[in-house]
DNA sequence: TGCATACCCATAAAATTCCATATAATCTCC
DNA sequence: GGAGATTATATGGAATTTTATGGGTATGCA
């Protein structure tokens, strides 16, 4: 199975208008994703995404909770939150303005590979959650170490903190299982 | 499938005209509904939406109800109170004087997408709504915990009383992380 | 006739598509 | 293994289409 990895950051124009990776995409293309969903996280100051796919699970959970219950007007909000965006011919969408100024974007976006899910965030917000974390994952010792290096295929990082793209085939995204 | 997603707030002119987002449209157009029904909530100041297809379903579980029970009854109010309004050339509705009244719009709606369904609000009404549900979906934490409790579980307790087995392929639990 | 509704048109704003270009990555051939 | 050719990607701008919205007019019903 694909899977979002790596980080990848793209520029904004005044349009909102922003490149989704061509990793990403071919992901999406893969899983017959008609689109790609957005809803601002819960946690962070950064914008969720997924294929169409993981609404459908949402979806259903909140079929299987009684319609009136406060769990299901729980996952109802994320719903009402969600955008379902189309990726135009030239692989880009238009960040609703809504995400924009929720995830503080300005010029510039990073996109983060998380798995079965990535995140949006305004470049230098995200250095500094991701310093944040590794910081943490030192404390856990080794296994993050182990992801990391393996991101480290799609994308390098130069001496600014900024990420550049480093496109490899499509085997190679599978082969990380 | 094709899910109601997301928030539009639409004007509402003098005749009560009010254009039904694009997006929820299409999924109306999809399903071949021939038209949209509206009704009013039971829980909060606001009208439920739906297409036909949501409609049947309603019926179908009255059906399976006890008919002199409680729940049959409120479902059947639902029915009573119901209208099923035609969209126009221009993609508007007319809302009723009642629905009006009841949700106390005044010359714009907001269009909650919830899934199978969608919402009308008065928009500043809907604003608190959100705000509370949000405080609350946060302190209640992990919302996605949710799903992967319902997904763990072989089988619901519909409305009805009756058991229904989930289907989930193996593969799924693993998809929540 | 009066009221509500359906239908038609005009327009501004927003979204989408199309096109052009620079640069990075990949391929080919030697 | 490397230089040039080819392809893919990201990005900026313009053209086109869709959407939302206001107004007008005809139609039908009480």
């Amino acid at each position: 199975m694909a899977v979002f990895l790596s980080t990848f950051e793209n520029k904004v124009d005044r349009k909102g208008r922003v490149s989704v990776p061509a990793s990403f995409r071919a992901i999406l293309e893969q899983e017959k994703s008609k689109g790609i969903i957005l809803y601002p996280s819960f946690k962070h100051i950064c914008i969720e995404g997924n294929g169409d796919e993981r609404i459908q699970e949402i979806v259903n959970s909140i079929d299987a909770l009684d319609t009136f219950s406060d769990e299901a007007e729980n996952l109802q909000t994320i719903l009402a939150d969600a955008r379902q965006l189309t990726i135009d011919s030239d692989g880009r969408i238009i960040l609703p303005l809504e995400f924009i100024e929720y995830a503080q974007i300005d010029g510039a976006a990073t996109f983060v590979g998380l798995g079965k899910s990535f995140q949006i965030w305004r470049p230098d917000v995200f250095l500094r959650h991701r310093d944040k974390n590794r910081e943490r994952a030192r404390e856990f010792g080794a296994t993050l170490q182990i992801i990391k290096k393996i991101k480290l295929k799609t994308s390098y990082e130069s001496r600014d903190g900024r990420f550049h793209r480093r496109i490899a085939p499509p085997c190679s995204l599978s082969r990380v299982n």
